[in-house]
DNA sequence: CATTCTTTTGTAATCGATTACTGTATCTTA
DNA sequence: TAAGATACAGTAATCGATTACAAAAGAATG
């Protein structure tokens, strides 16, 4: 099937395509008449210049492609949306890509972004992967990449983060503040810098009120529902602590769950902080106390930084590190 | 600067660029040794067919456009979700568009997509619109097209939806059931089919049960929080309902904010159910009685239909309409 | 050994848009 | 009026991969 291409649209007009071309763009002479009755009549027949015989010869996609561990998180879909935001502005599309938080999957993702698809990522990694040289075959080619929020601390590329040390050791003294003698740190995965970062914070906030650090109280939980349960289960009967703190949402709602359970009372008999983007926090029973990052802010930053790498490579220090702040917000479920 | 192509392999395995080409591409035939030999040299120089050249020869693209009206927003990222995941196991990839429910956004990504982009769409309408005859610019195409929930009825495409009248005669008649007579309809969009539906499954349930229906207990809410607080507020001070149904999640949770604000007790005073995709809805305050819509399961059924329309156009019924069952789910909001 | 068939590889046209270069028409100015 | 300037439009090469067709090499057959 023959499509309706700049030749088609030439003929109708009686024009060569190359005129026609220059009507679809700004630099160029055209006269004024001519350009506009190009554009009516690609209006008429709905031309659209074919996008990848532009990007072939213009070696750029006008797209970007966005990296994450999952979608069905409120963390990300928020994100996601800051990036959708400035990148529409901007003309570009974005591709999505779900790792699920598997290695392979993220590599592969990677490996396939190297035929041109996209001119820059933007990308949340997994937490499972421990050889990131895949990366710098990457930057060889200098294909742009912006991390954001979850990183890796080896590879050398501009990030947006949150200030997660300090979140953590606002949350922790929060907790403390708030009655807590033994504080339990969960987290996903302890070796993400993520994860690291923020059980800092833990650990020196209970050094400053010199609570006694106790690893029976720092839980490495999964991503299956079942399994945290199980392990949460153990946790809160076995060692019994007073106060959570989880490093990500998922884990306070299984908390929640977990003291349903068991018929512990949140705060009264739990207090009970988490990182979390949820909206609808102060609607949970009882509301939850959280550290909320600006996901949407993340998200629009680490667009524009990607942007920038675009557009002025030179004006980016490859060492670029935005810093947001996140927010504790106060809820019952930390009430004395 | 010059990429490393199809030319430079060849150049450097001293064959024609036709044997390197069919190296990468199953039909052709050539010689076991001589594919090895140039897949272990494109691994070693990290080599991938360019994207836009093989689809400008090709004419197509590998991907699938999704159009949906918000990112942030539990059931669309869920079904996104699952469209992601089939796409995936088919070599797909998928662009990701958010209309914010503004009907020139949506018409505007539609036409950029007659440029060969995608091969075909996934789309969840707009609310807005009311002419929806661009959509048939795309059909002359032939571009092929899957609504998932929220559909124009004057299109003629495929699509997959819930069984909304259903949910919603059941989700009122369990209001009555739990005692309640005057039960209000929060929605939207009136006009989008899904309102209607839905809205329908609440009249009919009405009146099996003999219960007048009431013009004032039907409210049209916004996009707007604050706005859809003032609206409900009002409603629960002037015309005083003794149960809510809400067409949409948010409302549910806009409901929760007013009766928070006034002082009204759910379910004692006021039972609440609604649409929701919310995973956490047994953790709410009190916990919310759902009718939760497959969202998941959803977006891997549009996906699949979408790519039978791709693989075997004749095999679909362009009237071909695929009908999931929503789950009515009774928390304590809705308890006597 | 000559002939035919099969396997493997190469040549060159093609996909659609862009643009450097070239050509033509119109306008200015001495 | 002639020479140069300016505005506009066309020709053809190019981006990188694919593939119909052609060619060459090797295998099989009488």
């Amino acid at each position: 099937m023959q499509n309706f291409n700049i030749k088609e649209l030439a003929k109708a007009l009686g024009l060569s395509t190359s005129t026609v071309s220059r009507a679809f763009r700004d630099n160029s002479d055209i006269s004024k008449e001519t350009k506009e009755r190009i554009l009516a009549k690609a209006r008429e027949f709905n031309y659209q210049p074919n996008h990848y015989a532009s990007n072939l010869r213009e070696q750029r996609s006008k797209t970007i492609a966005v990296i994450v561990p999952e979608l069905a998180n409120n963390f990300f879909s928020q994100a996601i949306h800051g990036i959708e935001r400035v990148a529409r502005d901007k003309g570009y599309h974005i591709l999505i890509y779900a790792t699920e938080d598997d290695y392979e999957k993220e590599v592969s993702f990677i490996r396939h972004l190297h035929n041109g698809r996209a001119d820059g990522i933007i990308m949340s990694v997994s937490g499972e992967a421990n050889d990131h040289t895949y990366l710098n075959e990457l930057s060889q080619k200098r294909l742009p990449l912006v991390f954001f929020d979850r990183v890796y601390e080896d590879i050398i590329t501009p990030r947006v983060i949150t200030n997660d040390y300090d979140s953590s050791f606002s949350a922790t003294e929060h907790l403390i503040k708030q009655g807590c003698k033994k504080i339990a740190y969960l987290v996903i995965n302890k070796n993400l810098s993520i994860g690291k970062f923020r059980m800092q914070g833990y650990i020196d906030a209970l050094a400053k009120y010199e609570i006694p650090f106790d690893d029976r109280l720092v839980v490495d939980c999964t991503n299956s529902y079942a399994k945290n349960n199980l392990i949460l289960k153990r946790l809160l009967v076995d060692v019994g602590p007073d106060g959570v703190f989880t490093s990500v949402e998922r884990l306070a709602f299984a908390t929640y769950y977990a003291c349903y359970d068991l018929n512990i009372q949140i705060p009264q008999q739990l207090r009970v902080i988490g990182f979390s983007s949820l909206e609808i926090a102060p609607l949970l029973n009882p509301s939850l106390t959280t550290v909320t990052q600006p996901a949407t802010k993340i998200g629009i930053e680490a667009a524009n930084l990607l942007f920038k790498m675009l557009e002025a490579p030179e004006t980016v220090d490859p060492n670029e590190e935005i810093v947001l702040n996140s927010k504790l917000i106060k809820r019952r479920s930390t009430e004395k």
